[in-house]
DNA sequence: ATAATTTCATGTAACGTTTCATAATTCATT
DNA sequence: AATGAATTATGAAACGTTACATGAAATTAT
């Protein structure tokens, strides 16, 4: 007799209904059986609250329903979003997810990357910078923002049309100059793209622009000293600005403040990503928004169908643009 | 022979090093055998790059190595930041984290509670508002910010100290008259101490005080009208704020500047849980910071520790004051 | 030098599932 | 009614690990 507190399995399960082993492991996965069959198995089920074991499932069928999700730094709002998007869409599946911050440090993300490798998980979805990670090719792995070779697909919003679609918005309120603003390394990521596509809008738009890379660290000094270069008798040489994120949108707006600028009405702003500082409420700023859910129900898609062949190397999904304050939006109640 | 991208197993390991499987698992599991074995055994392993399989261990040991995480919305600043530093903790005690977004939602916790019962995880770190979620003694369960009876322990910041601490710094600050705001139902839960505390603090400082409950929804108009009521000739009757989360204070701070009041120049705003719109960044407000990382190590401590008669019913874990530019802090940078 | 004792590697069983060859049943055909 | 074919339930084996009873070797005592 089993203990009170032991979890019931098949084997009681089919001794319950008075079937084999095998007829509940029919039901349970929901292959056909004879009517009469079934309906004993599942009373039976229902009356011992039975639940596979996916521990035994996994080991038998050397799958762990398990993905990794190789992400820099979780706390951080935008890849916060991922986390939770991506995480339902695994839960929808019946999937778990190992959560990987690697902080930016390469030998964690390759020790991840090993693991998977090894027998942990059953793929990976990556957002990583790291240009050297080894992949073996029998391990799936899907990327973001980041392409890694043509069998390796990348999920990313359309960085090109939303640099663009920033362009013509700083044009249709009314800027004449703007600037575009971004940090870190110039690697040949697909947020990378979002300068090519300003430079185009602000082509077709007749805007004249400056790009500027700056130090993202944690002093203002960088920002203070580049706006500085261009204050002409306390007036800004550029009525607009376009940054590459709206980390360092509201990096630039805090200094602009500062030096007694007043934004919008001095100087537009728009960022990119659409992070918000709690849910629910405004964006930080005026913004490039980029559709989270559907960058991760995408992730997860490429991930786990089993038609190797149709995957995409690449997949752009359409952002929108979203008003917070940081421009002078003609028909929104002006703060 | 093993196919060329299987995994390598024990039998493999003890094949190679010319050793039976028992062997193989006590080096495995550190457990002391012959020295000449050992070497063969740790050789094996590194010549055929094994990794344990962790799912049939799971499967011997009726252990899933797993640990639920039950949070409201992962979000949200604050438990993205509970969400992250659980994660460390567990995986630095080779655990892995089940992330469950409820999204207070009563029905999906209770699922997850029962899955739990069932096989699926090792224990429950749960933040959970619901007070009729039922929990069988024998399911490891740690709580955070809310008691939940005498057999589940119950970890959270020290809320009394951290609203007293408020209420000391707006005296040291130069207020006279000052308020207290929150949102939300008012549960027997470790936050709502925030307001005992508060009140003590004002009451040994002299400060005259005033305690209100505001709705918590997607407009202002509740924070403008309670606001308003309080405004006489163009000023207003308190000139500091306590707000029970930083989330509030940051909502009723913009209200407050679009009714041109100036924060912290006509009113002195202090918030609660220390969040940051983006990692490294300053502060949203001033205000009382939570210790996540101490909650989350204290978390994990309490629910893998063996010995569950030393687990204490309520931790609480000291709070730190922080300037985030919404208080007149004397001998700080005037922002 | 032999017996008694300790030490320690061995190999089998078990964890809960799925798969597959086998056996039992049903149904159609003669 | 008896046979053959098709259908469907059965139960043993296997997944990779750990624990435990067994037995072999080494050590100590006589």
């Amino acid at each position: 007799m089993r203990s009170e507190h032991s979890v019931p399995t098949m084997k009681d399960v089919a001794k319950e209904a008075g079937v084999a082993l095998g007829t509940v492991s029919k039901v349970v996965n929901g292959i056909p059986v004879g009517e009469s069959y079934r309906l004993r198995v599942e009373d039976a089920i229902k009356k011992l609250n039975y639940q596979v074991n996916s521990y035994a499932q996994g080991l038998k069928a050397s799958k762990t329903y398990t993905v990794a999700l190789l992400i820099p730094n979780t706390e951080e709002p935008f890849f916060a979003s991922l986390v939770y998007h991506i995480n339902l869409a695994l839960l929808k599946r019946k999937y778990r997810m190992l959560l990987c911050s690697t902080d930016f440090d390469s030998e964690q993300e390759q020790e991840y990357v090993t693991m998977a490798q090894q027998n942990k998980v059953d793929g990976i979805i990556g957002l990583t910078y790291n240009p050297n990670l080894q992949i073996e090719e029998n391990t799936p792995f899907v990327a973001i923002d980041r392409s890694m070779g043509t069998k390796i697909p990348c999920v990313a919003s359309d960085n090109f049309a939303g640099g663009q679609l920033a362009a013509e918005r700083l044009a249709d309120l009314g800027c004449t100059n703007v600037a575009f603003l971004r940090t870190g390394s110039a690697l040949d990521n697909e947020p990378n793209k979002r300068k090519a596509g300003f430079e185009n809008g602000c082509l077709s738009r007749g805007l004249s622009y400056e790009m500027k890379i700056l130090n993202d660290g944690d002093s203002y000094d960088e920002f203070e000293y580049f706006l500085a270069e261009h204050i002409r008798d306390g007036k800004l040489s550029f009525d607009g600005i376009f940054c590459v994120t709206d980390r360092l949108a509201y990096l630039i707006i805090k200094t602009l403040r500062r030096l007694n600028l007043r934004v919008p009405e001095d100087v537009q702003v728009i960022g990119f990503d659409g992070i918000r500082p709690f849910q629910g409420t405004d964006y930080v700023c005026s913004t490039i928004v980029q559709p989270v859910p559907e960058i991760a129900e995408m992730c997860v898609n490429l991930l786990l169908q089993e038609n190797i062949s149709s995957k995409p190397p690449l997949v752009c999904l359409p952002v929108t643009y979203a008003y917070g304050g940081t421009t002078r939006e003609p028909d929104i109640w002006q703060g």
